[in-house]
DNA sequence: GTGAAAGCGCTAACAC
DNA sequence: GTGTTAGCGCTTTCAC
């Protein structure tokens, strides 16, 4: 069951390889007449080009491999489906590796994944971008790659979104309920992310000549059990909030966990809001209100950032037909976890 | 910067291509002092053999192809992570593919990826493993590939869960709760997993000699709103229950969202449970009983079976020393929507 | 415009 | 054991 080749539609059609190449890809300087002969030996022989031979041939792939750890989380799905898109509308390939940003092997399995596997490009998924080997090593053999949301936005291609301002446009839209009481859940410390939130957080307060209540702000690390803690914690104080604001969605679900295991009522008498607008937001009781983080197009413009690099080497900037953003912003999403302050 | 090739390691150890193409592939026949000799000139030049190459030359990618719909569900997450894992484990790498089932240019899309890309094999996760054209497609192409769950499990290989026994055992566990009126909330119409769930829901009726209340039993199609209907039907009826049993998780949750809408506690004054245990039937509250769907363990077996029959075309069934499982069991995962009945 | 020859990096077949 | 030759399917160079 050998498949038709070049060679045999060059000898069906009784022209050169060459020729039938130039006629596949299109090019100029074959004479209609030539290209209607071969196109007709490609008819009939269902030749279908063999993307091994092309690869090798010029040394790309024509495929790009997205580098995550595979949490279960409804981030990564969201990115995963923008970055497919941008490829899909580039004919890319998208590799999907897995890799353990704690894992002490984790600069051996990149090297390995580097060398095993062909792919043109990577995109790196957070936390994997943040880690510093993994960049020096890509640097080090020239490989392109973009990051998605990372710690560090000095150096390098990346793709993230404005938490700062997100952050800052919440507390306002709170200030504007009239509460004046906004617990606060912080990310995880080592995460810069967690620190741009908390700058935002203040700067809403400044801006508007409230002075922050520091007991207000409690430790968390963006994960579900860390909104339940936080909370338990915000509600336990003498000085309790009238909303909790969690620096994320996930940690805002484990917040309203805990004040429904207590028996309180959200929003009447707590409201609760977070961050990202995860898919579970609004399948909750009560949906939750969030800044939706536009993971999805965050992923699409990687993809097109990337392989737009890849094809050439300058106009990584321009991507459709204009300056596309590299920082996306939030938009608030109201929903019914939180209402208006009323003593 | 070209890259160093065989017939730079072949040169530079002064022996022949073939016997450096031995040596990277361990294979026999090879003097101990040669093989010193070659793996000095390897270690040296910081040779790293080009998949490409060897793709071309053994007309093998290794790497396969998942084909989803992509949904936001955490159902596709851990299908996926399963299917990676697989692959890691045996060093293939894996192409993640998009297709719409409801796209009427589904075949075509297919066909594309079929002809573009360079994979060994596919895994088609449903609804688009229930496409027969796509099935007719890769068997007449004579491509390998495995279905995920399939509606049609007579012909072709599989893997899936046994969903009328999950069924079953969970109206099993709701009886000996003492729940006699058990709301019942049907999957997709079309799905023939939505009339696997049936028959096991029924049979359970039957085995406890408690006869089936038709009036209990609600159309759905697996989607949260259809959970939040479903749920509205049973609780505006006449004769309600003292549990609704959805046929997935995603309707569960539905269901839970309407009862706490309509102020209804859970589980005190309803249970509610579901099928296949996603990632947020436990961070909502109350955290919902459901039939731990082992939907990991069976993208993981896929892969596997996958990449055996690709090695080794006969030894298909021989996985793990022993017969693996294609139908795997689930099991109850009790947690905090369920309680027993009481008048 | 078109084609012959060489090459991408690797492996398989077969001779030595 | 080891090397030679040919070939995987495509593209590129350069002569015609």
């Amino acid at each position: 069951m050998k498949s038709v080749t070049i060679n045999d539609v060059a000898k069906q059609a009784g022209v050169s390889k060459k020729t039938v190449s130039r006629v596949i890809n299109n090019e100029a300087n074959v004479r209609a007449e030539m290209k209607e002969k071969v196109q007709a030996a490609i008819d009939l022989l269902g030749f279908k080009r063999n993307p091994l031979g092309l690869a090798l041939a010029n040394n790309r792939s024509y495929s790009i491999a997205l580098l995550s750890e595979n949490s279960n989380s409804g981030y990564l799905m969201s990115l995963q489906k923008g970055i497919l898109l941008g490829c899909t509308e580039q004919s890319m390939g998208l590799f999907l590796y897995d890799c353990s940003y704690r894992s002490p092997t984790l600069l051996t399995d990149v090297q390995n994944i580097i060398n095993n596997s062909f792919v043109d490009g990577f995109i790196l998924a957070p936390p994997i971008c943040d880690k510093q080997e993994v960049i020096d090593l890509l640097e080090k053999k020239k490989i392109s790659y973009i990051r998605i949301s990372p710690k560090n936005e000095d150096s390098g291609e990346f793709v993230g979104f404005n938490v700062t301002k997100a952050a800052y446009d919440m507390v306002e839209y709170l200030l504007k309920l009239d509460h004046k009481d906004v617990g606060f859940i912080l990310g995880h410390p080592d995460q810069e992310s967690s620190h741009r939130c908390e700058r935002g957080y203040r700067s809403a307060f400044k801006h508007a000549g409230t002075p922050v209540n520091e007991t207000l702000i409690v430790a968390g690390d963006y994960s579900y059990q860390s909104g339940i803690d936080g909370c338990a914690v915000l509600l336990s104080q003498p000085e309790q909030p009238s909303v909790i604001f969690a620096s994320n969605d996930e940690m805002a679900l484990g917040a309203l966990y805990e004040a429904q295991e207590r028996g309180i009522k959200v929003p009447e008498q707590l409201s609760i809001c977070g961050i990202d607008n995860i898919s579970f937001t609004n399948k909750v009781f009560p949906n939750i209100t969030t800044m939706n983080h536009p993971i999805f197009e965050i992923g699409h413009q990687a993809a097109r950032l990337l392989i737009t690099r890849l094809q050439n080497k300058t106009s990584s900037q321009l991507i459709g037909g204009e300056h596309a953003p590299h920082i996306f912003d939030c938009d608030l999403v109201e929903r019914d976890s939180t209402m208006h302050f009323t003593i």
